[in-house]
This record gives C-alpha cells, structure tokens and sequence, in this order.
RNA sequence: CGCGGGGUAGAGCAGUUGGCAGCUCGCCAGGCCCAUAACCUGGAGGUCGUCGGUUCGAAUCCGACCCCCGCAA
C-alpha cells in the first residue's frame, strides 16, 4: 500500500521514542516534524534542542519549530497529510489545524482516559496508589483530551514504579500501539469510542512544589509521593534550610508513632523519618550541591544532623 | 559571561588566625561469644581534583583549568 504520509508534533524524550517508530515503519511517510523551539537550558543556560529535534535532524527530517503553530497552518495544510501525529507536544493545536489531516489528528496519550486528561499523568496514578495506568491512542477535537478513543492499552503499575520508569513504559507503549492503530484506522477498521465525560478529571502539570513533602502525612502516601516525583522533581523537603530530595524509600512504612512529624532517627541502623502516620526507612537521599546518597551513608557522614526535624 | 554548592583514606563527611591530616562506616588481623550486622584490641589505607604562584612551611592564601551537583529554564 502507498505509505501513509505523516506529520508529527512532540517535544521530549517520551515523543522521540514515539517518532523513532514511526520512523521504522515503511508504511509510514514522515513528512515534517514540529517541536518546541530551542530554549536555554541547564546549567549555564546553553540552548538546548528538544528529543525529538535531536532525532529528527539525525534522520534528516524537515523541522519546524513555531512559536505557535498556528503559524505555520500554511505548510502544514500543503502537504496534505493523512494523520498529524501530537505526541506530548506541549501547545495546544487549534482546531483549523485539527481538520486538514485527511485520516485525522490523533493524539498518544499517557493515560486510560478518560481518566487523568491533562499534563501530568505520569506522576497522578502514582499518587493516587492506582494498580494500573496506560496509554490511550485517540482522535483528537477542540477539548483537551476529550476526542474519541480508537485504542488502549493498559500497563501494571509495579509496587517499586517510579514516575521515571512509569514515564519510559508508556513511551514504548504508546510507540508500538501507535503503529497499528493508524493502519487500521486508514484501512476502516476501528470505529472511535466517544469518551464517557463523567468519568473524566483532570490533572495539572507538575511543578516543583508538588514534589514538598508534608512530614504529618501518613507515611504511605510519602512513599508513594516519592516514586511518583522520581525523578524529577523529586520528593523534597528542608534540612537547616537546605534542600534535600528523598530519592527512595523503603516501601514497607514502620508503624512507629513516637516522634514529631519529620524528625529523623536511627533504627535497626538505618535511617528513619517519623510521618504523620507510620514512619519511613530512608533508602536513598540527596542533599544540596551534593551526590546521591545512602540513608547509611548519611548516618556515617551526618552524624550530628540525626533527630533534626526535617521540613523547617 | 544566569545564580549557587562541592571535589580530603574504599564510602560518607570534618578540618581557613597557614605549622606532624581527623571522624563514622567499611576492610585486614586477633579476642570475646552458642552465635552475630553486637562488643573489645591492634592494623593497613590519603600525591588533600589538576597545574602554577606566594611562603621557611599550603588541604588551608592567590591565579588558571578539569569534573560533579542544586536552583532556574
């Protein structure tokens, strides 16, 4: 069959991957990618391109990068491609641009939606202590997250998940459901599911302020705070007016309930956080301007900073 | 030139009025013990990131460079 002409539009790593099977696919065509324009970034503010430029310029693709994309409807509409492809774009695609793929917009989506539309959906069915999340492959309409569902696939969230190996899976995930879907899609053999709206909520993007830890919390709801901020931007809370990120717990809180909320101490030799329920066994830490460290190694080297109340 | 923290023993850290380099853990040997990750005794292990400067003398003061990390994006 005569490839299937595509233009794709992401940004970071978890889109790169999307396109890279694309890419692999013969039946597809990539015609032009369109990504975030290169911003300064890092430390030192150098400017650095986004994933899916990175890869996109290795293949030898053409690139747009608009501010906005309504900018370039003109390009876009010239080629007269069958599907445009949004994969954690980071702009919202107005809908004069939505109606020119001829097969449709579909978007590859980090979730079960309706659950969790939005941003953030890595991190929230950490949070939420969800046994399972997924990806959603849909066509897209003027809402956000809210056009008709042509496939899903579900993935186990495991009892260590963190939002960095939860974020990988859903790549690889959507990028070999994506493949399919599309095929079957052009060939009239799905036919999309509206979406149940009662079912739906939404969640925000995650900033750095999320990944504040509440010592009065109950312990379970940290250790689940800090796999879904993991690793960026982390489970993080104040010692003497430092930061320190909490990189890894233990997953099996201590039922200890003799200390203040936040106060570090020792037991069974490890180091150990009083919550506001339960406690917690620190595995893995990191302290400002410094590595990545052990809660054992912590207690070698900070002797003196055991029983300080964190969070102050 | 965005802001800031750091590179000292295998690991984590302390150590600036410049003067024989320390702590906790680990490691090795021996001891105690029914036994031990517990305890006791002894021991090995460091060109103090690199290069250069000041000095009788530099981990410490000055200059350049390399590497790591946080913020911010």
């Amino acid at each position: 069959m005569k490839p299937l002409k595509i233009i794709f539009a992401g940004t970071p790593d978890y889109a790169a991957t999307v396109l890279q099977a694309l890419l692999r696919d013969t039946d597809f065509l990539v015609q032009a990618v369109i990504t975030q324009p290169d911003m300064p970034a890092g430390r030192g503010l150098e400017v650095r391109e986004s994933a899916v430029k990175k890869l996109a310029k290795q293949v030898g693709l053409t690139i747009w990068q608009p501010q906005k994309v309504s900018q370039i409807i003109d390009q876009i509409r010239e080629l007269e491609p069958d599907f445009l492809v949004v994969a954690a774009f980071a702009q919202l695609v107005p809908e004069s641009i939505l109606k020119i793929p001829a097969l449709g917009p579909i978007n590859v989506h980090g979730s079960l939606l309706p659950r969790y539309r939005g941003a953030g959906v890595i991190q929230a069915p950490i949070l939420n202590g969800d046994s399972q999340t997924g990806i959603t492959i849909m066509l897209m309409d003027k809402g956000l997250d809210t056009g008709p569902i042509l496939a899903q696939q579900a993935i186990a969230i495991a009892p260590d998940e963190t939002g960095e190996s939860l974020y990988d899976k859903l790549a690889d995930a959507g990028a070999r459901l994506l493949s399919p879907t599309l095929k079957a899609l052009a060939q009239g053999q799905i036919k999309p599911q509206a979406q149940d709206n009662t079912k739906a909520n939404y969640v925000g993007l995650v900033k750095k302020e999320d990944g504040l830890i509440d010592w009065t919390k109950p312990a379970s709801d940290i250790e689940r705070l800090v796999r879904a901020m993991y690793s960026w931007p982390g489970a993080w809370t104040w010692l003497k007016g430092k930061q320190i990120k909490i990189t890894a717990v233990d997953p099996i809180v201590l039922p200890l309930n003799v200390h203040q909320p936040g106060k570090t101490f020792i037991y069974n030799n490890q180091l150990a956080i009083q919550c506001g329920t339960d406690a917690l066994v620190i595995q893995r830490l990191k302290m400002e301007g410094k590595g990545e460290i052990s809660g054992k190694e912590f207690i070698n080297g900070h002797r003196q900073q055991i029983g300080q109340i964190l969070g102050q």
